[in-house]
This record gives structure tokens, sequence and C-alpha cells, in this order.
DNA sequence: TTGTGATGCATGCAAACGCATGAACCTTAA
DNA sequence: TTAAGGTTCATGCGTTTGCATGCATCACAA
């Protein structure tokens, strides 16, 4: 089966990559996950609902509450109340989690450019985007 | 950045289909994690040392000790000892464990294909497979 | 308006995780 | 042979996760 093999070279790229990445030492006492949320933070127009967010992180609702307790704890992120919903939290970065998102993004993004050319040429990275877009 | 843009959509396809496979009824009550050891051991010449297991799954050496604990409390892994290292374990499916990754596996394998064939050409996957191989 | 069910997020609790460390064993060199 | 250092796996402990559930609010129909 060429999609199954196809999905087993997907899931070592990632797992070999992962570890790579979470090796560096650029993540300025932020778990990995916690920065993916800020990443997501920083991608969006201004105040992004929680249930947004687990559409974008592999995590459990409850998990992504807590985390962003840490991050709230951290003073990274503030929740707001949502006007048009009571029930609703709209999270936005406070200008420390922007600050910290820019710096990390900064040094991890370098990381992720190195490796990635390193292993494929431009061609294969422009397949890459394509399929990884239409997977996604 | 394009090696960027690239490495996001492979993230983003990675917990699109995760997500979606976990969510499917196939696990028979073993976690994702546990049946990817079941799977690894399934493809070996026999006994694996569980150092070289920890290169193929993205958890740490003793989240994995404990994961095969799991598996051999449930009759599916059996440790034995190496007879060239006293230090070593090496591991072995069981015939129960061998039939569980035998099922599992199969419905899994059937849901891969379906996922990836609906969303990428015959070329697209060819073209997966060996980036994922040269990322990996 | 009021009641019924759905939705968005938080919390209790047991399970699973990572880090630091320990115990057993291998290797090497004096 | 034995002592020093490295390797392999397991265990202690605090943290993070998922599942089940609770609370508040929304949507809508009677």
């Amino acid at each position: 089966m060429t999609a199954n093999d196809a999905w087993e070279a997907l899931l070592g790229a990632h797992a070999r990559l992962m570890r790579q990445f979470a090796a560096e030492d650029v993540w300025a006492g932020l778990a990995m996950r916690e920065y993916d949320v800020l990443y997501t933070l920083s991608k969006c127009p201004e105040p992004q609902r929680i249930g947004e967010l687990s559409h974008h992180v592999l995590l459990s609702q409850p998990a992504l509450s807590r985390l962003v307790d840490r991050l709230v704890a951290k003073g990274l992120v503030e929740r707001c109340p949502d006007p048009a919903d009571g029930r609703g939290v709209r999270l936005a970065l406070t200008a420390a989690g922007r600050d910290v998102q820019y710096r990390v993004g900064r040094d991890h993004a370098r990381s992720v450019a190195r490796a990635l050319r390193e292993r494929l040429t431009e061609d294969e990275l422009h397949q890459l985007e394509v399929i990884g877009r239409k997977l996604a």
C-alpha cells in the first residue's frame, strides 16, 4: 500500500524533526505546545476563541484550557470576555507574549529552515507544502 | 520562507490526520502510542531492544518503559533478558499481541489509505513517501 | 416568558508524562 | 582483579493530560 508507506514516512519525519527541534535551546522556558499557542495567536486577527485554538493544536479542550492558565500565569496571554457571547473567552497576547513569541519564533524558524533545506530540494519543499495543505 | 511554510503544512497535516485516526473505533482499547509499539515490534526480526524502540517513538525513555509495563500487563508483549547483555531487555510480541496488532493494523491501514487517497493523487503519495524518508 | 437542549469553557480525578536519579551491568585500563 | 566511567533500563516525584462532569450562557420553541 503506497498510501500507508507515505503515512509512515510522514510520521517518521514528524517524529524525527520534532525530537530535533525540541532538543534545541531556543524555547525560553516554554514547552513546544505552549509556543504553538503563542504562534497561533500571533497569526490571527487579535482576539481568538479558545475553541478555534483547539482546531490547530493536538490537545484536548481541558488540556488546552489549562495550558492557557499557565500562559496567563506567565503573563504572556490575556483572557478577555467575549462581548458577543457570555460563555466564550477570547485570548490575546500581552506585550510580553508578543515579544517572547517573536524572539522564540525567529530562532526556531531558523532551525526549521536549516533542517529542511539540508534534506530537501526547493522543488520538494514546494511539493511538501502543497501536499500538507491538501491533507490539513 | 518556503521551508517554514512546508513545515507548518506538515504539522497541520499531522495534527489533522492524527485527530481523525484517533477518533476512529479501531484501537481495541489501546492508545495510539501503544499500538505504535506493537506495530514496530511486528515489523522487526523478533526481539527488539527497548532502546531501539525509543528511536521510533516520540516518547522519553521512562515513558516508553512504563508503556511497555502496560503492554506486558495486558499480555501483549514479553520482556526477555538479553543473553548478550545483562543490562538489556528484549521485547517480543506474545501470540495475543501479534493477533491484536494484526487486527488493529488491518483496520487502521484501511482508514489511512482511505484518508490519504481521498486527498492526494498517486503521484503525490509517492512524492510524500520520498520526502518523508529524506526527512526521517 | 419560560423551559429544553445545545454550546463554551473550567474543574475533579486518575492515568500518563518528563526529568532526575538509582541499580545493575558492561568496558577499559592499570 | 579491580577500580572508574559509560550504558541500559527502572523508579520517585512533581507536572501535564484525558475523560467525565459541572456551571454558565445561548438558541429556540411552546
